[in-house]
DNA sequence: CGAACAGTTGAGACATGTCAATTAAAGTGG
DNA sequence: CCACTTTAATTGACATGTCTCAACTGTTCG
């Protein structure tokens, strides 16, 4: 029997009643997400006990501009991209949008939410999204053995440690025109991680939104892409950028 | 007889052969720390299941100047600030120096780690020290049943998430002085968290570091002191602060 | 006492923010 | 299907904030 505990009891019963079905068919119901599919997005690489773990995760669809998590909502687990790209900010006391990251596929979503319980940042969707849910009871489970589970959400939220210092260190450069380089450089690396071009992509965010994340201003964002087009190291076209010198890009400024 | 399990076989022996004395004496120990300091100094508050765990971890002095984590070393364990201020950074591929955050009790160091098997950033004491060492071997150990020490590691990382999007929020203001203004708020919050006075307190970093911590040059947070005590909102001497009014502080700028 | 370092302050150059005008694209409603 | 509005993006002119370079002071440490 198929393991479904990872599931909230509401949505399981959903299911339940059509258990009778053969579970080659399960396995190919789009609604749901093993373990292992979760490994391979988040290339996990570590040693698990249980290797072969049937659970099941549900996924949620998202249309581009509906919220994926909101702040102080409680937390209710952790969600891996399976698919498009979204927008994580947090309001200032000011009032303006910092962005924190743009997640994609592979990457993971609520890692801020668990040590107060609740979510601590905005997350919406770019374009149309499919999530996997990791829930919170299944994270932290006192009555089982062994849990690779938290074991790999221990490791991924480590990640996302490392990828949010590189992101902070993105904005050191004293001068706009080198972060922006080095964002599309950032950019075309993870397109190549998720198996697309590195040397041409869509940009699912708009000048404000990377304005937001570089701290600097859409304007200054705009002038940026414009003066690496005069020097022939991209093509831009609203949001389809092209990359015709990775090695430019990189060393741009330095 | 108590728990060193946590500790590495070569300092675990070292120890052993006064495993005659009486376990009191142990427990004044001032080299090791029992598995509840830690959570007071973390301050946990969450569930565990084996509430009086009496593993003993070791601690680790450290002389103001010395490196506590090198970047590239594999991974051994995380650590805790019991004592003393610290500062980790990153060096930027031009050769500057990122300043991520500035440690202090209670603090979590190499969670960036994790997920790679060694650190990532540099960690250097800026004042004199004391670590507790959570090794890596008891982080997670597949043949026990469940693991407090993993799931409290979990959490003390989602933590460091949630400061790390605040610091990182913290660079967002467009106007220098205000960034300054912010960074003392968050330096008072601090020393009060830890039961300090958040009205007078020693800064342990100098001007450059927090220049480097806030994206400015030095020359700009010296200035950015001068005018808000010429204000009369802070007092400040060389690394001494004293705050007249938070409130004019956290409202700076808006 | 001299050397190195931390910190302050000033003057000028330069990059970025601000404000504004323009164009193109996308969505809206009759 | 076509005005109409809204939004995204580009570009220019100007004001301003920050960096750079420099001089100077005070402290710490051999």
């Amino acid at each position: 029997m198929l393991n479904v505990q990872a599931e909230t009891g509401a949505v399981a019963g959903r299911w339940l009643p059509s258990m009778r079905q053969p579970a080659l068919k399960l396995e190919k119901d789009e609604r749901w997400s093993d373990f292992s599919e979760v490994l391979n997005l988040l290339h996990f690489e570590g040693h698990l006990q249980h290797i072969h773990d049937n659970t099941l995760f549900r996924r949620r669809r998202l249309k581009a501009g509906q919220s994926a998590l909101c702040m102080g909502q409680p937390f209710d687990g952790l969600y891996v991209v399976r698919l498009g790209a979204l927008k994580t900010w947090m309001t200032h006391v000011d009032g303006g949008e910092h962005v924190v990251a743009f997640p994609m596929k592979g990457d993971l979503l609520g890692s801020d939410g668990v040590c107060q319980g609740k979510y601590l940042s905005e997350v919406v969707a770019l374009t149309d999204c499919d999530l996997i849910r990791i829930p919170a009871e299944s994270l932290f489970m006192p009555d089982c053995g062994c849990n690779d589970l938290e074991h790999v959400a221990y490791w991924a939220v480590s990640r996302e440690i490392v990828q949010e210092q590189s992101a902070y260190a993105l904005t050191y450069s004293p001068k706009s025109e080198v972060r922006v380089a080095h964002f599309l450089c950032i950019q075309s690396e993870r397109f190549a991680a998720m198996g697309y071009s590195p040397n041409q992509f869509i940009l699912p965010m708009t000048r404000r939104d990377i304005g937001n994340y570089l701290n600097v201003t859409l304007e200054t964002v705009s002038r940026a892409f414009s003066a690496l087009r005069r020097l022939g190291i991209i093509e831009v076209e609203r949001r389809e950028v092209r990359i015709f010198s990775h090695e430019a890009l990189r060393n741009y400024g330095s």
